[in-house]
RNA sequence: GGGAGCGUAGCUCAGUGGCAGAGCACCGCGCUGUGGCCGCGGUGGUCGCGGGUUCAAAUCCCGUCGCUCCUCCCA
């Protein structure tokens, strides 16, 4: 049997594991200052709660989905998306009964059998908040400004960012634009790929996401969505324009944007990147005041957006090739001489560890010039124990990045983990 | 889903029919108990996998798996 891992689910591996978590702090920490608590919903749910929550047409659900029977033949899917999960948990545990604003957020791995390429796996990494409960545009705006501000914390570059806005109005609304979409396109079908000839039937909507050249010109007369809102709808979109300019957010109107699930409603939203090729968008999102009643719950309306992880950490990767960090891993790295100066070495090895001091020794029997010198990589200070020092009652304690040397009692592991600690200062 | 390129040592890659290589990394020695520089030596490979052509295949052909890029879709 040949081991190797499945196509599109990759390892990250410990060089690059501290990258993540740095992405995952700021991350956590910019939603905090939003007023965002975690949800952690499970990988796995009903594969019937994407289908009806994300829509059975979308790309998402009928062609990129795991779906696989359980043992009793119950149908499940690894999630391809988070909202669903969500607002299944907030529609199962009553969450609306606390009659306030619901602001979650969730950060985790999403599952979609695409082709993989950079920035694009099976298996990839999705943060995302959902606020459920309100309908005010001011939400929505300040939904936008947590994402360019996370944007703005992770160091990219305001001119390299784009955010494209869009409404496409309610349920209602959509009803009236389909069918003129549908009496644009209809005379032009000819004109259109064989993909837009199919959403023609399917969701005319689709079309005007079509990058294919040869639709191009049918979808810049297209009508807008715009054009097709009901009053409360347009006085909503107006209202989310004029928090942006207040918060002197720069975007875009972007009459073809539709985003790629059906449960969205009047308010979508995409922020990409001008410095990543061809996987440039780095977050997504919108309102969607139908999905909560759809899963089953008390009409709420909602707002959200999700990010994808993989792409940030392609940025972050490029800003770090700029910088070096240097600083070693370890505090300590115990260096004993011979085996009976070993025995105790790994006596104060853990007494190090248990006062806070972060401490390895070297396990694969090399020289005392080689452990020298992998000392010098990992750690700051070596810890030299050999019968010479011993025999003395100490130890020698060589800084690696000065090369000064210094004897220190024994005693002193014995002393209070701070007295202990501050033995070996960063 | 469609198109193109690439898979050779842990890493980066050279080798394009004739003994599988270099640099870096790793280990040892010079320097018997002190790292970073230098020098010398060494370990390490089913040449992605399977088949075919050939006296002979890392090299040519077919298939397959994986990665990368474009397209598409998206995060």
């Amino acid at each position: 049997m040949k081991v190797e891992s499945v196509r599109g689910m990759r390892d990250i591996l410990p060089e690059e594991a501290p990258l993540w978590q740095r992405l995952e702090a700021e991350i956590r920490a910019t939603f905090a200052l939003y007023g965002y608590r975690e949800i952690r919903p499970p990988l796995v749910e009903l594969a019937a709660l994407f289908s009806r929550g994300v829509g059975e047409t979308t790309d998402v659900v009928h062609k990129e989905m795991y779906v696989f029977p359980d043992k009793k033949g119950l149908k499940l899917a690894l999630r391809p998306e988070a909202t669903a999960s969500v607002v299944r948990a907030y529609v199962e545990h009553g969450l609306y009964a606390k009659g306030d604003l619901a602001k979650l957020y969730y950060m985790g791995p999403m599952f979609r059998y695409e082709k993989p390429q950079k920035g694009r796996q099976r298996q990839f990494h999705q943060y995302g908040v959902e606020a459920l409960g309100s309908l005010d545009p001011a939400l929505d705006a300040e939904v936008i400004d947590l994402a360019s501000f996370l944007m703005e914390r992770l160091g990219l570059r305001r001119e390299g960012l784009l955010l494209r806005l869009n409404s496409i109005g309610c349920a209602g609304d959509r009803v009236g634009y389909r069918e003129a979409l549908r009496q644009h396109f209809l005379p032009r079908a000819s004109e259109l790929c064989a993909d837009c000839q199919r959403r023609l039937a399917e969701n005319p909507m689709r079309i005007l996401d079509c990058k294919q050249p040869q639709c191009q010109p049918a979808i810049r007369s297209a009508p807008k969505s715009v054009d097709h809102l009901c009053d409360a709808c347009r006085h909503h979109f107006q209202q989310v324009r004029e928090h942006l300019d207040a918060l002197a957010l720069r975007y875009g109107l972007d009459h073809t944007l539709v985003r790629g699930f059906d449960y969205y409603t009047r308010t979508v939203f995409e922020l990409a990147s001008r410095e990543l090729g061809a996987q440039d968008a780095l977050l997504g999102g919108g309102r969607y005041d139908d999905l909560v009643e759809l899963l089953g719950g008390p009409a709420t309306p909602g707002v959200g957006f999700a990010g994808g992880m993989e792409r940030l950490v392609l940025v972050l990767q490029a800003q770090r090739g700029e910088q070096t960090d240097e600083t070693p891993e370890l505090a300590c790295c115990v260096v004993p001489i011979g085996d009976e100066a070993r025995k105790k070495a790994i006596e104060l090895l853990a007494r190090l560890r248990r006062a806070g001091v972060s401490a390895d020794m070297e396990y694969m029997g090399r020289s005392l010039r080689k452990a020298m010198q992998v000392a010098g990589r990992r750690a700051r200070y070596a810890l030299i124990v050999g019968p010479e020092e011993l025999e003395q009652g100490q130890v020698k304690v060589k800084d690696l990045a000065t090369g000064e040397q210094r004897l220190l009692e024994l005693q002193e592991f014995s002393a209070a983990p701070e007295a202990l600690r501050s033995r070996f200062p960063r």
